[in-house]
DNA sequence: TTGACATATTCCTGTATGGGAATATAATCC
DNA sequence: GGATTATATTCCCATACAGGAATATGTCAA
């Protein structure tokens, strides 16, 4: 089996840096594909096919006005990543607390 | 180009649910390979070799002990991607505000 | 040394990929 | 209709994958 497809989840279609890229560039205001063609400074069938795959699993929203298609991403589809991996946060969060505990603990022996 | 290497980051590491159960797994406490085998019911070779990329990535770290390998979770690796969804988080965070805001709008026309 | 236990690696394979190039579709304007 | 603009799709290809099966490596114990 080969790894899940890239439309299988939020996960999978993320983990693609240029769509992370397309991601972050239509978080506040919906773009037609061109501006992103000339902003990311990429082929334009890569950025549709990024667009695809983005829009199959929900992570952007289309709307059409004449022949422009105008993207917008939809931030609720992100929001099951930020929670996955908010749930290591107190394991990171201290981690100023931790270097202090560590630093006096190699006190101590002395 | 194929898609790039499930080593490649953190991001692309975390797209196999696998990897994630057994990060969420190794998060409290440093666990044996055994462990992971029968708590996630999968086959060892399989949790070796997952164990293997989220190594690479620094997602878990090891300490053998006499023929066990103690893998723990890094969470400090998993700390940009928290961060990166958390970019979008001000465009779900009020929904419900949103949502009373779009009422209100659909509200007046009356 | 031999055997048992714990983990890692290798080999195999079908499949989905992202990029490039070319082309198709769709909408607008004259 | 024909030309132009905007976007999408198709075809080709080298590559990396995850799972299964088998085997290798490493460590301890008797």
């Amino acid at each position: 089996m080969p790894r899940a497809s890239t439309t299988s989840d939020a996960f999978n279609a993320v983990a693609e840096p240029r769509r992370r890229d397309i991601l972050s560039f239509l978080v506040s205001q919906e773009r037609p594909v061109n501006d992103i063609v000339m902003n990311l400074n990429l082929p334009q069938p890569s950025v549709s096919k990024h667009l695809r795959v983005l829009l199959e699993v929900g992570l952007v929203d289309v709307r059409r006005e004449g022949r422009q298609m105008f993207y917008r991403t939809n931030a609720d589809a992100i929001k099951p990543l930020h929670e996955w991996t908010g749930t290591f946060e107190r394991f990171w969060r201290h981690q100023l607390a931790r270097v202090k505990e560590r630093a006096e603990a190699a006190e101590k022996p002395k």
